[in-house]
DNA sequence: CAGAATCCTGTATGATACTG
DNA sequence: CAGTATCATACAGGATTCTG
């Protein structure tokens, strides 16, 4: 994979939301639910792909410790600065999309 | 992952080779071999991978049909442009690799 | 030489239950 | 609410063997 970061199934997902503001924990994983035609991602996994955002200095974590305990994400400078390649890479991707797809059902028609 | 496609292991040092010009399947093996820091990429992923890539209209695929077969294997012109597109992203990262290993350290230190 | 078939293993992801 | 712990599973990748 190009580095190890966007080469997950939730990453690149969660970077776009995170560029729509802040959240918090379950008010992400709500949203990454629906816009994501995937499934749902489970807790584990959004607490474990945000401490590796956070980790690599793309995720901000800022906690109020309440009663319950309040935590928000954020993107820090350079995360925001990777969503923007991320979504330079979506839209290469989305301007090529005929082109993928014919080359695709090219190949499966021709093995049979 | 952005798209399913560079979201592997090999997939990205693959489109990198084949854009240094033309290799026949064992060659191609090689070099992936040694380029890459990892290890060496398996004869069966190597064949998926091209298959794939060939699939997406990435990546041509030229069988001369003597006795050893020769296939020989290069990029499409889409194939070269999205080569074109993991490259700035490389650069990105590589631009980057500095903040990203000072995030990396102060939060391994942080957690304790 | 290129690749198909088999078998095996590690890692990412997921479901569930529990806690500060 | 956010997170951890545990257990379970799916899939990518790798080793080996065989063949046109």
């Amino acid at each position: 994979m190009i580095f190890g970061l966007l080469g997950d199934r939730w990453t690149t997902l969660i970077l776009l939301v995170l560029g729509m503001g802040t959240w918090r924990h379950a008010e992400l994983r709500r949203v990454l639910g629906r816009l994501g035609a995937e499934e749902k991602i489970s807790q584990r996994v959004l607490t474990l792909k945000l401490r590796t955002l956070e980790r690599e200095g793309l995720v901000m974590r800022r906690v109020v410790d309440s009663v319950p305990p309040k935590v928000s994400y954020a993107l820090t400078p350079l995360g925001a600065d990777l969503r923007q390649e991320a979504e330079r890479l979506i839209g290469w991707v989305n301007s090529r999309a005929v082109a993928i797809r014919a080359a695709r059902e090219a190949f499966d028609r021709s093995e049979d």
